[in-house]
RNA sequence: GCCGCUGUAGCUCAGUGGUAGAGCGCACCCUUGGUAAGGGUGAGGUCAAGGGUUCAAAUCCCUUCAGCGGCUCCA
């Protein structure tokens, strides 16, 4: 008969098979009314679990002893509100098909297949809201009950809804799989995806497995949904919920597979908690890039320029500048050569590099050679073509090229018209042909550009390695419904670089690049990161190259990121189609996690482009390159800094340093004078000498986040002093002599400071 | 690209079929004020673009463009 371990180590002896409800029953009546679940020998189950043998039990209740939300709690409460809304969509629109509703960090979701005739609208929701609050008032309990594998899935069978009986398969694969992998000692087994015959496939699992499902109330009478579990206690004790949006999604998350809609809530124990959470996300969406860089002028997207395409505005400029100077630095320190290359290259270029046919979906259409175009548009004989109509054959200028691209369109669109009336569709028709398309791409990487410096001379082992860098701007063409603000864009400078060395010198090389991603973040005060070795998928076919230099660079990562001495996660699948690589991510205010540094390590490219160095034994050798990016790209580094500081940057980031403010005109020509000095200092320095009062004017520059006011009235100048007010100080530092503020400040900027450091 | 939402003055937003609004910002005037906005006057809009319905459209419908939240993708 069981004896239950609880946290605190004391333990519970009973004479029979109690369930967790119980148990804290036992304990206190206050714990009992709190208890949502349990955790059983570090599991999370319902707290009608019975307990029929020795274990470890935890009572999960919404707070912990220091009064936080348990995540555990959160989880239960999620998990059960999504069948909550699951049961009131359903009652709100036959027909809905439910596939698959999880908890997630702060929400949970439910993916719905709706009639295409009803799809689901936002103006849905407080119907919805209205129909789960009805659920919950009833209090209806969470009740589990297992049925034999084939009746379970009979009867998601007769139901017709084909994602159940998907799911049900799945979960009883994994029970098979897990069954295996206990007798075989093999984990991580694959499991298959993708077949329509599912049915088939279930018989496999018949004999002895078992389906879960959770009836929201009395099996057979209330709803019920096929459901691993575990569950609150019932309806009642999902403290406070709501429905946040709507978004599509994709069956497996494939997106050739069915389109589903994606219903996002939240639920908390409480309305408190809901509320807090609440105000916690709109506090969070105020320091958004987009908002405050709309707010302090640092970018511009302008609709005419086009989509992802950042004007950086002089504010802003100063930020790139700063951190291209910056890293510019420690370049020099470490050994690179800055190069600069153009923002174009030839088609050809990038088929050798494997760009183009791995991304000719994600890039900017080429720009035809005039031979190509004359051939896409199936003008015989080109040059001679070109010289009877009077053109130019050497060139082609752009108002005869978007003539022509006119021609074109007219000629496809009408051949798409004909092709509809005669519904003869076929690739062979319309499509123009890949084959006669040459010309040249707008770069969407600078390797090839820099391995064809490499290339240009021979190398001797001697010299390796080489480093060469670039501010290089690329362009990749990606899909509209991915861009975001600075984040994520069509044209973005990279602060690249390409180190070409021998094996040999691979694991210090790697060691360099990643100090110097380590020094970036530190500079910047940038603590909150995590680091990501991106391996590649074993069941992918997407890269290029032999498995044994796989596995060497693959090693070189994972030896090199042990060595950063932080934690980090082994990623398969989210290596380069060339190469491993070591990324470092951050999370915006939203919560989305963005790549910012990179280092890879690249055995494919110096054998697609036959790069070789002479060795000591004067044969030609192989280099190996790594590619790094301790930013990323300017773009989006920059986003993601102005969310770390909400826009109150380190005073040598910032562009405007300091603002002069007088206390009235009488004291005008004493700030001219102070602007004088601190702009022979070399700061970014402005003086207000607007009508408004003092007041005024320190609440404007209070809100641009200038990091030092400083106040000058006659007193001032009269003791050749500035009265200094630091960003983020209620009140001011007092007066100082104007000088020593100079060389306080120069000091400041000079070293980087991440704080502001004048003192008083 | 997919689903939903949104698009009104430089910015933030109100306006839901009947003459286009507010605050901030901007210009000018008054005020010369010592630490998070003193007062007044004025300029500023093909209501994202195009089409449709209507006697009448910022408002209703369709298409396109762009932004936002997700999905998928991310060299």
């Amino acid at each position: 008969m069981p004896t239950i371990t609880l946290p605190d180590g004391s333990q519970k002896h009973f004479e029979h098979p109690v369930s967790a409800a119980d148990v804290a029953k036992s304990i206190g009546a206050g714990l009992a009314k709190a208890a949502l679940g349990c955790k059983v020998d570090g599991e999370l189950r319902d707290l009608s679990t019975l307990l029929d043998k020795d274990c470890r039990l935890s009572i999960v209740t919404p707070t912990t002893r220091d009064k936080k939300q348990d995540p555990d709690a959160l989880f239960l409460i999620r998990h059960s509100a999504a069948h909550v809304m699951a049961e009131a969509i359903q009652r709100i629109i036959p027909g809905a098909q439910l596939v698959y509703g999880p908890p997630l960090e702060d929400k949970f979701y439910y993916d719905i297949k709706f009639p295409d005739n009803r799809p689901l609208k936002d103006g849905d929701f407080p119907a919805i809201e209205a129909e789960m609050a009805k659920i919950v008032a009833e209090d209806r309990p969470f009740t589990r009950y297992e049925v034999a594998a084939d009746q379970g899935l009979g009867r998601l069978l007769e139901e017709k809804n084909k994602y159940k009986v998907d799911n049900a398969v799945r979960a009883l694969e994994a029970q098979a799989v897990g069954c295996a992998a206990a007798m075989t000692g093999v984990v991580n087994a694959p499991v298959s995806h993708g077949t329509n015959r599912v049915e088939e496939r279930s018989f496999r699992y018949l004999s002895d497995s078992t389906l879960s499902f959770y009836a929201t109330g009395t099996p057979g009478q209330n709803w019920e949904d096929l459901c691993r579990g575990p569950h609150v206690p019932s309806t009642g004790r999902i403290g406070a919920f709501k429905i946040l949006s709507l978004a599509s999604s994709y069956w497996h998350g494939d997106e050739k597979s069915d389109r589903l809609t994606r219903v996002y809530g939240t639920a908390f124990a409480s309305k408190a908690d809901l509320d807090t959470w609440l105000t916690q996300r709109e506090e969070a969406a105020k320091r958004d890039h987009r908002v405050i860089g709309k707010a302090l002028r640092l970018f511009h997207i302008d609709e005419d320029v086009g989509q992802g395409l950042i004007l950086w505005t002089p504010a802003g400029s100063v930020l790139r500048q700063e951190l291209m100077r910056f890293i510019g630095d420690e370049l020099n320190k470490q050994g690179y050569h800055q190069v600069f290359t153009p923002h174009i290259g030839k088609l050809d270029l990038y088929k050798t590099s494997g760009h183009f046919p791995y991304y000719k979906d994600a890039q900017y259409p080429p720009i035809p050679e005039r031979d190509a175009l004359d051939l896409a548009m199936g003008v015989e004989g080109t040059q001679a073509a070109a010289l009877a109509a009077g053109l130019p054959a050497g060139g082609c200028s752009c108002a005869e090229l978007m003539h022509r691209l006119d021609g074109v369109s007219a000629r496809l669109a009408a051949q798409v018209n004909e092709r509809t009336q005669a519904q003869t569709i076929g690739p062979d028709r319309v499509q123009p042909d890949e084959q006669l398309l040459d010309g040249y791409l707008l770069k969407p990487m600078n390797c090839p550009h820099h391995i064809k410096i490499f290339a240009s001379a021979p190398h001797s082992y001697r010299d390796l390695p080489v480093r060469l860098a670039e501010f290089g701007t690329v362009y990749r063409w990606e899909q509209s419904g991915e861009l975001n603000g600075m984040t994520r864009v069509r044209g973005f400078t990279q602060d690249d670089a390409h180190l070409f060395c021998t094996e040999d010198q691979v694991p210090e090389e790697l060691l360099g690049c990643l100090s110097l991603v380590k020094t970036v973040l530190t500079t910047l005060n940038m603590t909150d990161y995590r680091v990501r070795v991106g391996l590649r998928d074993p069941d992918s076919n997407k890269y290029t190259g032999n498995p044994e230099n796989w596995d060497r660079a693959e090693q070189a990562c994972r030896l090199a990121a042990k060595s950063l001495g932080v934690p980090f996660t082994e990623e398969p699948g989210e290596a380069a189609f060339y190469g491993p690589k070591i990324d470092f991510v951050v999370r915006d205010v939203i919560g989305r996690e963005w790549q910012l540094g990179t280092v890879q390590v690249d055995y494919n490219l110096p054998i697609r482009f036959d790069l070789t160095y002479t060795g000591p034994d004067n044969q030609p050798h192989r280099p190996v390159m790594i590619h790094r990016a301790p930013f990323g790209s300017f773009e989006r580094f920059c986003g993601v800094l102005i969310e770390h500081f909400a826009g109150s940057f380190p005073t040598w980031l910032s562009p405007e340093q300091v603002r002069v403010l007088p206390i009235s005109e009488k004291s005008d020509g004493y700030a001219k004078e102070v602007l004088g000095a601190l702009k022979v200092a070399g700061c970014r320095a402005t003086c207000d000498f607007g009508n408004d009062r003092i007041q005024g004017k320190i609440k404007v520059a209070a809100d641009l986040k200038i990091p030092y006011l400083l106040i000058v009235g006659p007193r001032d100048a009269e003791q050749r002093s500035v009265s200094v007010r630091a960003r983020g100080q209620e009140k001011d530092l007092g007066s100082m002599p104007l000088d020593r503020f100079v060389e306080a400040i120069k000091s400041e900027i000079e070293t980087r400071r991440a704080d502001l450091g004048v003192k008083p």
